[in-house]
DNA sequence: ATTTCAATGGATATATACATCCATTGAGGT
DNA sequence: ACCTCAATGGATGTATATATCCATTGAAAT
């Protein structure tokens, strides 16, 4: 449902949204997160190139949370990560092609209350409800 | 949330559930739901081990659903192919380790309503249930 | 008995998510 | 100018889920 990476950056997003004026290494980052350090660089690198995380290299530098991004959704998050599939899902339970409305499996509704409930659940929620 | 190797699963005792009385070999399973036959036979093997599901060997064998099989609940299969984790989930959609109603995410009662929903879905669904 | 059929089981291959390593770049301090 | 610091980026390694291959076993037909 949401993968580890996706959850992972939504943790460090955690972390910079509680100091949103701080500049933090990735070295302090990763010492809060436990994440592994190098993985989360790659993490760290593809939040600035989506814009939700500005850096700043060499003495002083280290990553801080962009000026809107508290703002968004962390649906956001999760294309980024895990694609668009798996924030708006319309997919079968039992992932046959052809389920829908007219010709539902034995579990179509219930799972439509459950993806809905996730989808509330993504877009509800903001980045900056994350922090601790 | 569900794996794909569950997700097989399913579908071949939807296939096997609507014929209790009939005895499929493997070939035929493979042909009926697309999977794999190679792969397909570990699954099947999978089922028969965990009494779900009957096989005879050699000329006229093939596999069938066994007696009581059709009441028990989709969420058995889930167990035995994605583990008991999967079916029982009382994990925080963050994946923090201490989350809890004292302590909850941003997500907690949420992700607790989505958790619910699927639960419920797993153990009101029975295997005869998906039979086509 | 022999042949044929189909499940069983073990070993191996592939794809993908997760993780590590190291050389390069750019920014600040001296 | 030079040194140090920390992000960037590319190549490589590891674990797990998914998939394939093939030899063996058991059962029915002839």
């Amino acid at each position: 449902m949401i993968s580890r990476t996706a959850r992972y950056a939504l943790h460090v997003l955690a972390i910079l949204a509680a100091r949103p004026h701080e500049r933090l290494r990735g070295e302090e980052v990763a010492a809060a997160t436990g994440i592994p350090v190098n993985y989360l660089s790659k993490i760290l690198n593809q939040l600035r190139k989506a814009g939700l995380v500005e850096s700043r290299k060499g003495w002083g530098g280290g990553f801080q949370l962009q000026a809107e991004a508290g703002q968004r959704p962390i649906r956001d998050v999760l294309v980024i990560f895990d694609g668009l599939e798996s924030a708006d899902r319309h997919d079968c339970a039992l992932g046959r092609p052809a389920c829908d409305s007219e010709h539902p499996c034995a579990m179509h509704d219930e799972w439509a209350g459950v993806r809905d409930g996730f989808t509330r659940m993504i877009t509800a929620t903001k980045v900056a409800d994350l922090a601790d």
